[in-house]
RNA sequence: GACCCCGUCGUCUAGCCUGGUCCAGGACAAGAGCUUUUCAAGCUCUCGACACGGGUUCAAAUCCCGUCGGGGUCACCA
């Protein structure tokens, strides 16, 4: 049975290298119906901290990424002492006890050899032991180094394929030399290539934002961030592009991937976030987001008229970007008083317009049904007596509406701020009121 | 520096393994247009790449070698 596992170091998030490294093995496990293993490599004390391994398992549970065991390497200390103490009477390693530290450190003798690995995405690579030196298994604090809990875990959790990242590669011919001593039977690799910031080399805070619940608070659906992640290095084929993880997992092959590092690109992230988010279900994204207006105060979640909510996140869900464009572009629909910006009153609201707000609330009054259809009659009608543009009138009202130039079609805007609201704010700049 | 990995439009990629169907296809971005009530979406179009040089071959993006370029690793970090 297939036993992948992801190895996170919990001292700091789960950022968007790692994330990649835990889809393909996730998806490799739920593609060969094997089990997905997490293991956190927790062995140094100091910068490991509980938060950072709350942030990773919960980053990983929102990406969908749910596994079937967990190991924790601060908790198996005494399983790596045991098999270093074979090690030592063996012959294979020694002890070293360095000057300026406390306790004895337990040393790898590395044997000098020629070494072949097979990797599943690279084929054959091969290494000449003999430039590498001798390897600490054990520190003189008596914590296992990474190269040695790494192996040591591997090998007893049973994992069959080991996928991570290409920085792995040099560890590799270290690694299967400690295979060979300990007498472990190697498993299978596959290196994936790294992902790059824009500016080349390794994606990096600088470059942006690189941890997973940096982008879940900037507003990026799961399934959107992990389609993204799921097409550097990788292509399902048939020149797709937005495919479910359920697709993605029926045509998920490592050999497929490809060598080359893929540079992350915000820009096509963004398209595929808005992709995901005009399709998701208007109720769902009401729910991610009365939490995010009830902290603005936009909304009062004990009397929440959801009907009314839900249609308004319906005219904004073809435009957004990110979930957080909602409160941010709709946020005219919540406050009573409404910011209007410079730019805007600048270009659409300095000529007089007094005349014709005034008779636009007429229009308003005298409809029949106050229904988007019948605005826009109302509008239209209003426009020919006028004779002037429909733009002309469009474009001033929508800044005295939301105090935006931009935004939905103005007759719905109309139509759900409701009457008193939109005479109310068109009344603003009529001279004399109304 | 040594060792290892990689090299198709600005970016993600298809094609490479199994040479010809590729004067290289798709997507993002950019630009133009349609629609129009702004933006977004949608639709149409444009721009744009086989790193370079040698081979092998009737034929090379595809196979081989070299050069150059990019990246990674060389810890009692993981």
């Amino acid at each position: 049975m297939v036993r992948v596992r992801f190895a996170p170091s919990p001292t700091g998030a789960l950022h968007i290298g790692g994330a990649r490294t835990a889809l393909f093995n996730w998806l490799y496990a739920r593609a060969k119906g094997g089990k997905f293993i997490l293991r956190i490599e927790d062995t140094d004390k100091l910068r490991s901290k509980q938060e950072f391994v709350d942030e990773i398992l919960n980053s990983l549970k929102w990406l969908g990424f749910n596994w079937d065991e967990i190991y924790y390497q601060s908790k198996r200390f005494s399983i790596y002492h045991e098999h270093a103490q074979r090690l030592l009477q063996d012959g294979k390693a020694y002890k070293e006890k360095a000057p300026d530290r406390p306790g004895e450190a337990v040393i790898f003798k590395v044997p000098q050899q020629k070494i072949k690995i097979q990797d599943l995405i690279r084929g054959e690579i091969e290494f000449d032991t003999s430039i590498i030196k001798d390897q600490v298994l054990i520190k003189s604090d008596g914590t296992p180094t990474y190269n040695f809990a790494c192996v040591v875990d591997d090998a007893t959790t049973d994992i069959t394929h080991v996928i991570r990242g290409d920085d792995h590669i040099s560890n590799t011919p270290k690694q299967a030399l400690l295979y060979e001593a300990l007498g472990f039977t190697l498993p299978k690799f596959a290196h994936l290539p790294l992902i790059m910031g824009m500016e080349g080399g390794r994606l990096s805070k600088r470059t942006g934002a690189t941890a997973i619940s940096d982008y879940r608070r900037m507003g990026y659906l799961p399934q959107a961030l992990v389609n993204y992640l799921l097409l550097l290095s990788w292509a399902p084929g048939d020149n797709i592009e937005i495919i479910d993880i359920k697709e993605a997992i029926k045509l998920f092959d490592v050999t497929q991937v490809n060598k080359t590092a893929a540079t992350f690109d915000l820009k096509k992230l963004n398209w595929m976030n808005n992709q995901y988010l005009k399709n998701e279900d208007p109720e769902k994204l009401t729910d991610t987001l009365v939490p995010l207006l009830a902290e603005k105060n936009y909304i009062d979640t004990n009397r929440l008229d959801r009907e009314y909510l839900v249609s308004l996140v319906k005219l904004f869900q073809p435009r957004l970007t990110t979930i957080t464009d909602f409160p941010d572009w709709a946020d005219f629909f919540f406050v009573e008083e409404l910011k209007i910006e410079p730019e805007a009153q600048k270009k659409f609201l300095t000529d007089d317009l007094s005349a014709e707000f005034r008779q636009f609330i007429e229009k308003l009054d005298k409809l029949e049904k106050f229904d988007i259809l019948s605005i826009e009659a109302g509008f239209r009608e209003l426009v020919r007596e006028l004779n002037i543009e429909s733009k002309a009138l469009i474009h001033p009202v929508r800044v005295a509406l939301t105090g935006k130039t931009v935004g939905p079609g103005l007759f719905e805007v109309i139509y759900y701020l409701g009457k008193e609201r939109t005479k109310k704010r068109l009344s603003r700049w009529i001279k004399g009121g109304i």
